[in-house]
DNA sequence: CTGACTGCAAAATCTTTGCAAAGAC
DNA sequence: GTCTTTGCAAAGATTTTGCAGTCAG
């Protein structure tokens, strides 16, 4: 695992070395933080997590957006917005998956179905478009929410 | 088609009418609005639409908010961020299906799929939720834009 | 009439940008 | 040294809210 990560930080140290961009603290910070808490976050909780971690380094709010739209562009994070409000966003590094979000409490989960991406692609060419990616989002109750339902 | 119009205007005057609601010439406006123009708006385009169809109407782009998200309450609208930066919103009133969005040209084409359906419910019940709703987006470079690629 | 609705403008959010100082190479 | 990045604060963009007048029931 480990070492998936310095893999991970070495495409990343390429890809801005392949485009004049420089190697700072904040950036590698912020990989960092996105690798390993992998999870859903705003660009807000990003940057209150890394004053709390690294109170020696400066870190902003304008560096955290310029950063994610960088990883963003250059395809190792990608951006969803989980809710048309609420304007949050799931920044990975992690391979493929899907989410399923309670419309209760805001839990996140994961999952993977070779089935529907097959038929994803199928879909694809039948409209003629060349698919490069997709998001799906189910949305429903979860375990939790369905015991002490009644609330919320 | 026309009588089913009738119907959800009807649907939509029983919501009002069961939650002490008002029906108004802007809300009649933007409920016709948006199912006459079955598509993909922006609150701002749905407000420009319809100061440019009604000019004898006031309308302000605090009422098409209201508006909406009290269709969304009451499910008759649903709103999907397309894009997390462009904050593109559908609202509709057409019955279930999910997108197919051109990367390059912003091109959406709907579709749907009984298997997807159904895994969906299969992946819901195995993660012990109880499934309400789900947005599924296919991202890909439609027929036309393959066709004069290299443009933008 | 009464209470809900509307437009307007101001406020609240969220995101981007300009700029001078600091840092990477 | 040179050119990119950074943080800050100001500017933009998007959405919500307060309020006095207007309108539906």
């Amino acid at each position: 695992m480990a070492e998936e990560f310095e893999k991970i930080l070495e495409k990343f140290k390429d890809t801005l070395k392949a485009n004049n961009l420089k190697y700072t603290k904040q950036r590698e910070a912020i990989v960092s933080f996105i690798y390993n808490n992998k999870g859903h976050f705003t660009p807000e909780e990003i940057n209150d997590a890394l004053k709390e971690k690294h109170k020696d380094m400066k870190i902003g709010i304008a560096t955290i957006y310029r950063t994610l739209a960088l990883l963003e562009e250059s395809g190792m994070a990608t951006s969803i917005s989980f809710d048309a409000q609420g304007k949050k966003y799931e920044f990975g590094l992690k391979k493929h998956h899907d989410h399923i979000v309670c419309s209760k409490c805001g839990l996140i989960k994961e999952f993977y179905d070779e089935t529907i991406e097959q038929k994803q692609n199928e879909i694809a060419k039948k409209l003629n478009f060349i698919l490069e990616d997709h998001h799906m989002k189910l949305i429903g109750i979860c375990e939790t929410c369905q015991k002490k339902r009644g609330k919320n």
